[in-house]
RNA sequence: GUCCCCUUCGUCUAGAGGCCUAGGACACUGGGUUUUCAUCCCAGUAACAGGGGUUCGACUCCCCUAGGGGACGCCA
């Protein structure tokens, strides 16, 4: 609050390990207008503390993809600021000193344990009806031991220890006091063998460095307050409020995923939603204008922004309502400005440029062009079961092969023609099915027709998310995929000699 | 399973004990304007999860139950 009298500052810290997600602006919002209604100072940070997983391209589309959206920064990795580096990648020899100051004070420890060793001891205790956790096998290392496996370099972790008994009590800003049992909280690690810190640490200690006063950020940590609030008691620091925003839901209440939603913002850029557009709806995704007024300008939001009225419910992202409160933004523009908008998304030269090479050589008039690409540049009809009538496959096969097209989507880095060629001729075999035949399906879920330009790039120019969206809306026109029969899909992908590589993060 | 969070129309929400015969928006239905369609305008259907308290009075406060969600990783 302004009347601690200190300046306030808030983040937004995604991490760079896939496509930018819809609830990163979500949040981003939220932070941004609670920060610049009281003249305070918002800052984006990368959490990029997982090596595996973390990419420079991911971190370059989530800089780009908030910007588009509209959500602006006073710091950041990518105009600097005074509390840099905002990258956690380049603050390890921070969270290193700092995790060292926890073991020299008894706070934290280290930990030889293997990873075989730990999975065999969460299997037990589930096995056991106990909650998983760390067991404390280190704990008794002595202090030579220690050392010694240290210095012959041994692989360890450095683990937080937590009381055992009782409970600890933290107020949340929007939920009024949280109290969690510390038998619940685990030994959570704070530095991994790698030498980067988790998560837990890494927020902590730039939460501090970096003098945030506010942390507002998903209902999905409150389950890791307490260990927050255990590290800012042992390191001796005054913890910033904390605000846990309700997570955004799927149709069925649960989380919001891309398995069943679009969640990238490319996808809403890419279908032509306005970034104004989005970012009001997400501003009614949880709060609401004193006077009720539903159409609003980041402006106007942040003028009015106030906590007391975020609501604690998830909010389930309803599309038919993001579509009509964008259809008010497309209808208030001047015939100049929509022009522009138009062109911007879909006729930029740069873009047609990537039509060419799959029109030019089946193109006689240049009137026929359009025809062909209007999948492309438009959505494709709406499809019924009839559209997936084949001479050898039926609709179950369409549907297999649908849902394991939508695993490898899920599974690629990059989406491009070629590697979706490679990895479709693959599957086609696996599963014993000719490519002309196995192509099908896409087709039709892609194109609305059995007839299109060349499948992959089809799928490449219109983007993960959008093929992603096309092949799920197919797949209910074929009867939806049940959640048992979903199960038994997955598995049946996974058996496959040209099945999963890893799975990405929601 | 354990812990935690949540619960007003199908959906987003207003409501901080009497102003509530529960308001608005989307969607839906009906009507009007319009060369079709859409826009636009008007009207309508539709909710306080259930049960106990507290109180003169509960959508609003407390408790219990139910339902939903999240977390239980060397992921964030």
């Amino acid at each position: 609050m302004s009347d601690t009298g200190l300046t306030v500052r808030t983040r937004v810290a995604p991490s760079p390990t896939g496509d930018p997600h819809v609830g990163t602006a979500y949040v981003a919002l939220f932070n941004l207008a609670f920060a610049r209604r009281h003249g305070g100072r918002f800052v984006l940070r990368i959490e990029d503390t997982d090596q595996a997983r973390s990419t420079a391209a991911s971190e370059a589309a989530i800089v780009a993809s908030l910007r588009w959206a509209g959500i602006d920064w006073d710091e950041g990795p990518d105009i600097g600021g005074a509390y840099g580096p905002y990258r956690q990648s380049e603050r390890v020899a921070l969270y290193r000193e700092h995790a060292e100051r926890l073991v020299a004070q008894g706070d934290a420890f280290h930990c030889f344990c293997s990873p075989e060793r730990l999975d065999a001891l969460r299997r037990a205790q589930r096995e056991r009806g106990e909650n998983p956790g760390y067991d404390g096998h280190c704990l008794g290392v002595s202090e030579e031991e220690r050392n010694r496996r240290l210095a012959a370099g041994e692989p360890s972790v450095i683990r937080l220890r937590v009381p055992r008994d009782g409970a600890c009590r933290v107020e949340d800003r929007l939920r009024g006091m949280i109290e969690i049992p510390w038998a619940q909280v685990d030994m959570q690690v704070l530095v991994k063998s790698d030498g980067f810190p988790t998560y837990h640490l890494a927020v902590v200690v730039d939460d501090h460095l970096m003098g945030i006063t506010h942390v507002l950020r998903g209902e999905e940590w409150i389950g890791s307050l307490p260990k927050h609030a255990l590290l800012y008691r042992c390191l001796g620091w005054d913890m910033p409020e904390h605000a846990h925003l309700p997570l955004l839901r799927n149709p069925d209440r649960s989380k919001l995923s891309k398995r069943r939603n679009p969640t990238s913002l490319g996808y809403f850029r890419d279908v032509g939603y306005l970034p104004e557009a989005l970012l009001n709806y997400l501003g009614l995704m949880g709060w609401s204008m004193p006077d009720e007024r539903e159409i609003f300008s980041l402006d106007e939001m942040v003028e009015a922004f106030d906590l007391d009225r975020v609501a604690t419910g998830g909010p389930v992202f309803d599309l038919e309502k993001l579509d009509w409160l964008n259809g008010q933004y497309l209808r208030g523009l001047s015939a100049e400005a929509f022009a522009d908008r138009v062109a911007a998304w879909g006729l930029r030269r740069d873009r047609l440029l990537q039509l060419v090479p799959l029109v030019q050589s089946r193109t006689e008039r240049l009137i026929d062009l359009a025809p062909q690409v209007d999948y492309l540049l438009g959505e494709r009809p709406s499809l019924t079961a009839e559209h997936f009538a084949h001479r050898t496959l039926e609709e179950a096969d369409c549907r297999r092969v649908l849902h394991h097209v939508l695993r490898v989507l899920d599974e690629m880095p990059e989406v491009t023609g070629e590697a979706l060629l490679a990895r479709c001729r693959a599957l086609a075999e696996s599963m014993d099915l000719k490519i002309r035949d196995f192509v099908f399906p896409q087709f039709v879920a892609v194109s609305g027709r059995s007839v299109a330009l060349p499948l992959f790039d089809s799928v490449a120019f219109l983007g993960r998310d959008l093929a992603r969206a096309r092949i799920r809306s197919a797949l209910e026109a074929l009867g939806g995929v049940s959640k048992k029969e979903g199960k038994r899909l997955d598995r049946a992908f996974e058996a496959l000699p040209a099945g999963p590589a890893d799975r990405g993060p929601d």
